[in-house]
DNA sequence: CTGAAAGCGCTTACAG
DNA sequence: CTGAAAGCGCTTACAG
């Protein structure tokens, strides 16, 4: 390799990379006049170092287009600035809009990130095991049911894993999430307060841990209003699939008044299921989403939905990384975000049963 | 650190990793009998190891949940089995749907995808340069406009760049694109023939390399079939100033018969519009999109559009790295995968112009 | 087939 | 503030 070093000179005005050949930090210190030592100083934040030698080396480095080597860095290094992210496949645009936020923010703070896909193993231990070849500073696990034997693997490996959306009951791991049973909750009383009566649940049959907390809260408020919950189970949340569950409910014996769906895209599904079958929403039939991604909001949907606060999920677990990498024996922290209403125009004005009171 | 290696014991049953202290490839040896290279030889594919130095190794390998750093691997090794992907915020569901099939086709042939934001600088070069830093085997860039300078700085380095959705007529830069020129005259031909006479672009205005090719071919088929399409641009792709563009064309003086919209989403943001002024779809307006998202496919929407072969595209992505990697001085390839119209309702049937003809 | 040695590019105590 | 030395965890020629 080394031989061919230089056979190939530069012929344009920029940085002196030979072909393949890497610039390390012994080059930038022979040149330079000072050891390896100085150079690594140099770049490390808070190292000390003369003016006088900064500046050379400095500007060698400029000159020479160095660039300290991550992977070297990793390797002795205690740190990598690097997080991986265990992620399934992105079938819903709400994944999209969760990533980019994190993807942003990892970003603005000069973490790097990676992704490992749960794929084949629910558990997506193969996400784990890749976090650790590369010496992560952690892994944010969004996908997948994560066993506290993989949990406890990575805790005593020194990987700290922070679940989004999830929650595992062991020591040292941390999760962010929306409030799901919060979110379900203030559904349940937006459609019983505008004078639902029949409510209905259409969700993924307790698939995900989120579909689950969503049910559990939407159902408990409805029991205190004296309304038990009919629910739906979708086993695949593609469109047509959702189309037709929601069409055959609303066709059924017990059609509901109101229907809370697990998600933006299944309610934008039961919206045209309720079309389809001639039902006026939300005259006939109230309908309220989860999420509120773009096209909630949409002319041709106005659904009325559960805002899914992805900014304050983001930051709390940067803020949770942060804690966890300063002390890694921390207690496990559980952050629930509070979710927001957002209404729109598939429920019915406040209290329309009640006009003329008082 | 050493010092405490095995202060803290297991007390379960799982593979022997004392907290903090990493397996390494001298335990392995150490405890197999044999020497740190046979290990490695017996985790190298191809490299010749002994049935039984294999098989002592990768027990204790097993026992003691030995896995090869991959930050080790990579500075010595000369390939490292990392792709860094250059993508922008993902607004549009499409991106979803991108980045998963590519993700998905990378993990299944056991490459890491590591993520960097085009974000803050349009040429994306810091992705570029976090891929050297990581010593990626190659860089993929889907979003933002590379310069030729960066491209031949990373052609320089070894690092092969492959371009995703845009062309660069630089050497060694190969490119994977669906055939926007040839979508957007498949569009063209279909509302021509389908009796529009009035044809409207509605797009980016040049923003983005994918917009501009799609505008040539549309433009460019209609004008061959005599007419002049007029061209609306929108400089923020959200819904609602998309729709307001819409609205604004289809109630200003000269609105158009036949539609074509740069993606899905606008045309979708389009087809309310439609709504909105009270003209019927496709009676008194074709429209045809780009992308061929879900959402086309919904009850409301109906979309006819332009399928984007995004399998086709990522295959092309893998065959080009292979072959890029395997050659790295062959010659740059551009690779063009043809779309396919999908006619659904928002455009009229065949002839209607023609009816009663033989 | 196998091991000793050198090296990948960097950082971290350790003396000065 | 600075440099020599050792080491991070691995692989690759090189002899045997």
């Amino acid at each position: 390799m080394r031989v061919i070093k230089n056979v190939c000179k530069n012929d344009a005005a920029l940085p002196i990379i030979s072909a393949m050949t890497r610039v390390t930090i012994k080059d930038v210190a022979r040149i330079a006049g000072v050891s390896p030592s100085a150079v690594s100083r140099v770049f490390t934040d808070g190292a000390s170092a003369s003016e006088a030698t900064r500046e050379k080396v400095l500007t060698v480095a400029r000159d020479l287009g160095y660039r300290p080597s991550l992977l070297a860095r990793g390797l002795v290094g205690t740190r990598t600035n690097l997080v991986t992210l265990v992620m399934g496949r992105m079938h819903d645009p709400f994944d999209a809009l969760f990533l980019d936020e994190l993807a942003e923010a990892l970003a603005a703070r000069g973490t790097r990130l990676m992704l490992a896909s749960a794929g084949r193993d629910a558990a997506g231990d193969s996400g784990l095991l890749q976090a650790l070849d590369y010496k992560s500073d952690a892994v944010i696990v969004a996908a997948g049911t994560m066993s506290p034997e993989h949990a406890d693997l990575c805790v005593r490996a020194g990987l700290p894993v922070i679940l989004s959306g999830r929650v595992l009951d062991a020591p040292g791991v941390d999760s962010v999430l929306a409030d799901n049973v919060g979110g379900g909750r203030q559904a349940a009383e937006l459609l019983v307060r505008t004078g639902c009566r029949r409510l209905a649940y259409l969700g993924r049959g307790g698939a995900t841990f989120s579909d689950r907390e969503r049910l559990k809260g939407f159902a408990g408020a409805a029991s205190r209003a004296g309304i038990e919950v009919a629910t739906t189970a979708v086993a695949d949340r593609d469109h047509g699939t959702v189309f037709q569950a929601a069409t055959d409910l609303f066709a059924g014996p017990a059609p509901p008044d109101g229907l809370f769906a697990s998600t933006d895209s299944m309610a934008i599904a039961a919206i045209e299921a309720a079309r389809a079958v001639g039902l006026s929403v939300p005259d006939d039939l109230s309908i309220v989403g989860f999420n509120n991604v773009p096209a909630a909001a949409w002319r041709s949907n106005q659904l009325t939905t559960v805002d899914y606060p992805i900014a304050g999920v983001v930051s709390g677990i940067l803020d949770l990384l942060d804690s966890r990498l300063a002390d890694p024996d921390r207690a496990r922290e559980v952050r629930r975000i509070p979710t927001g209403l957002v209404v729109r125009a598939t429920t019915r004005e406040k209290h329309p049963h009640r006009r003329g009171c008082p």
